[in-house]
DNA sequence: TCGAGGGTTTTTTTT
DNA sequence: AAACCCTCGA
């Protein structure tokens, strides 16, 4: 049976022939670009500057396995943000052909999801299980917090969003739930017990009802991957490239996963950016990336400096924003487009002013044939743009917003949700306690009891309650459980489903919200969306997992084939690039905001973050503050430019004063 | 036990 | 602005 090898001595450039490729690799890639695009084996890590091909050089090297013969669906891209996940796939179909549509790829959720339902048995889960967006993992928080703690005490007890955010950061971070109530709260030092008991009934309530939060579809990858069953190494046989963007953005939970990943064919290649590291609040450290060649083996590291995307004029204003970051890794950017316009910095009298300012800086732009989706506003904090909102209303300017909160967070949506997820899983009791309390008469103690008798099982959704129950609210939740039972049992579509509990739920809604009307269209909306799906688990996953932003859909119904502008939160606009920029709201105290003056790690996030608004722009740069703003908590508030602007030089960027007139 | 009413707090970013 | 928390009358 013994085989014969040769062993012969190849030189690496000659085994490539560039011809035999559809795409000039060497052509169209930099120095340091191809010889990542090139790599075929072994692990990198690619430090690429804002601007720099980051993305370009993923995709290109996706296209290059692709041709080199690999199956593009052994190559796994994982991102941070659905949006990169988005851009990054779209722009790999485009290149190849549809070969590479058939990567896999995503979001690091996403991916854990898909991974967790195929292998479910080997994790001892079961494969139906539903998905906790946060708030739904607020909510189950606040359930065991009140049974837990009768607030006996006068003293005021943490509500559910801190101690989900804790708990949340301890599984991200690694750390003790004491350190890091001690690091963000110590006031509440003295509940480090309580913490840990809610998070105990939390992780037992998950696991009876079949439930997973965001951070359990990172644990339970990473124990799947790190256990190494069979199961495990049937699906590692099946990956053979990993690549991940935005690697300053992942956390210590995230980089185990990619180690998992590797147990069977370790060709990783990672890229980043420490100084566009802007996730610390939930538990990222650019740190990660620089540990990335202590964790695998003869890691290269390839270093992209040439930025493609913008001026040398906005280079030089953007570097002189991360210049007095305190820790940074040095790199040196340059750009060969030069002679472009200065950035300007324009203060506006009010916040109106501003965005009057931008709207016609927009329609002025369009007339110089910028196409308008070549155009976008960027801020801090989605309700910067509200004022913005209503004027490009006025101008009848389309545009279509994203970050911020989401349509499906709406509490009128989430009664809606709530019956089809009972429908989808009769012991949501989440689910049920928010269904239940809609009912007049029925308040937490009346809901606690029938969710008692459900667990018991002495009621259930088959079974109307006027026989089991003796009570007065008998006849009141009788039409809920046939509803929900036909609901459950019906076989229909998911956006049938979605009319039943609507038609119930309608008279329930007008009673609970005095401006129903307005929120009716957003009822209509969920409903369409229901529409585009066959079953009820995959809406109902999709609406966790990658729930849709309100005013997309708004968009898509009215003005499907024009284009828009955009207007983002920086954090969902990362990765992404405009002709025109502008950044709105750069006043101390927004922007930075004050939440981050007590901390200067959190207030050199805050500096990140502008580094990477302006770094998205190629030709124009616009950093805009208003002089006053009227602030909700505050009333007017008299703003100083943000500090990470003010004192820039004239060489740096042109200050404009807006007037009116 | 419910729910209305009033007072207080919160205050960002995403999966 | 909206969510949250507590108190108190029914």
């Amino acid at each position: 049976m013994a085989k014969k090898y040769v062993l012969k001595r190849i030189n690496k450039q000659e085994i490539v022939d560039e011809s035999r490729f559809s795409i000039n690799y060497r052509d169209e890639l930099n120095p340091s670009q191809y010889e990542a695009v090139s790599a075929v084996e072994g692990n990198y890590l690619v430090i690429a500057g804002a601007g720099s091909g980051k993305t370009r050089t993923l995709v290109y090297r996706v296209a290059r396995l692709t041709e080199l013969g690999y199956n593009p669906s052994s190559i796994l891209l994982l991102t941070f943000t659905r949006k990169a996940a988005k851009e990054m796939l779209d722009r790999a179909a485009m290149l190849l052909d549809n070969r590479c549509s058939k990567v896999n790829g995503g979001t690091f959720h996403s991916f854990a999801n898909i991974t967790l339902r195929k292998y479910a048995k080997a994790v001892n889960l079961d494969g139906g299980f539903t998905i906790l967006d946060q708030s739904d993992s607020e909510d189950v928080i606040n359930l065991i917090r009140s049974e837990l703690n009768p607030t006996k005490d006068k003293k005021r007890f943490p509500n559910k969003q801190t101690i989900y955010k804790i708990l949340s950061l301890s599984v991200n971070t690694g750390k003790t739930i004491e350190k890091l109530i001690e690091e963000e709260y110590p006031h509440f030092l003295e509940y480090a017990d309580k913490f840990n008991d809610i998070k105990k009934v939390y992780d037992s309530y998950k696991r009876q009802n079949n439930l997973l939060d965001y951070d359990d579809l990172l644990i339970y990858l990473k124990n799947f991957l790190l256990d190494f069953s069979p199961a495990a190494k049937s699906f590692l046989n099946t990956i053979k490239f990993v690549m991940v963007d935005e690697y300053q953005d992942t956390n210590h939970l995230q980089a185990e996963i990619i180690k998992g990943l590797g147990q069977i064919n370790e060709n990783i290649m990672v890229v980043g950016d420490d100084s566009q590291s802007i996730y610390s609040f939930r538990g990222a450290t650019f740190k990660n990336i620089m540990e990335f060649p202590k964790l695998f083996k003869d890691v290269k590291i390839i270093t992209l400096e040439e930025n493609y995307r913008s001026t040398q004029e906005i280079l030089d204003f953007s570097n002189y924003i991360i210049e007095h970051a305190i820790e940074k890794y040095p790199k040196h950017l340059y750009s060969r487009k030069t002679g472009g316009e200065l950035p300007g910095i324009i203060c506006a009298a009010n916040e109106n002013m501003q965005s009057r300012f931008i709207v016609e800086k927009i329609l002025e732009l369009r007339e110089e044939d910028v196409p308008l989706d070549e155009m976008a506003v960027l801020f801090r904090s989605s309700y910067h743009s509200f004022d913005l909102e209503i004027e490009l209303n006025k101008a009848n300017i389309p545009y279509v917003k994203f970050g911020g909160m989401k349509f499906i967070e709406a509490a009128h949506v989430k009664d809606l949700l709530a019956f089809l997820r009972i429908a989808s899983n009769p012991l949501d009791f989440v689910s049920w306690y928010r269904v239940l309390l809609l009912h007049e008469g029925i308040g937490p103690k009346k809901a606690r009891a029938i969710m008692d008798k459900l667990a018991k099982g002495i009621l259930t959704i088959k079974s109307s309650p006027d026989k089991t129950l003796s009570n007065s609210y008998n006849d009141r939740i009788y039409n809920l459980f046939n509803v929900l039972h036909e609901i459950h049992t019906k076989n229909t579509l998911p956006a049938d489903k979605a009319e039943i509990a609507m038609k119930y739920y309608h008279h329930l809604f007008i009673e609970k919200y005095d401006d129903w009307n307005k929120r009716k269209k957003d009822l209509d909306i969920f409903i369409n969306i229901a529409e585009n799906y066959r079953s009820l688990e995959s809406f109902l996953t999709d609406m966790a997992l990658e729930p849709p932003q309100d005013s997309v859909v708004d968009i898509e119904a009215t003005d499907k084939e024009n284009e828009f502008l955009t207007l983002s939160t920086i954090h969902s606009a990362k990765g992404l690039e405009w002709h025109t920029v502008f950044i709105i709201h750069a006043a101390d105290g927004f922007f930075p905001s004050t939440q981050s003056f007590d901390k200067v790690e959190s207030l050199e996030e805050e500096r990140r973050l502008m580094y990477v608004a302006s770094t998205r722009a190629k030709q124009n740069l616009f950093v805009c503050y208003p002089m006053n703003i009227f602030d909700r908590f505050q009333g007017i508030t008299f703003a100083k430019p943000s500090r990470f602007i003010d004192g820039v030089s004239e060489e740096l960027a042109t200050q404009w004063l807006l007037e009116d007139g």
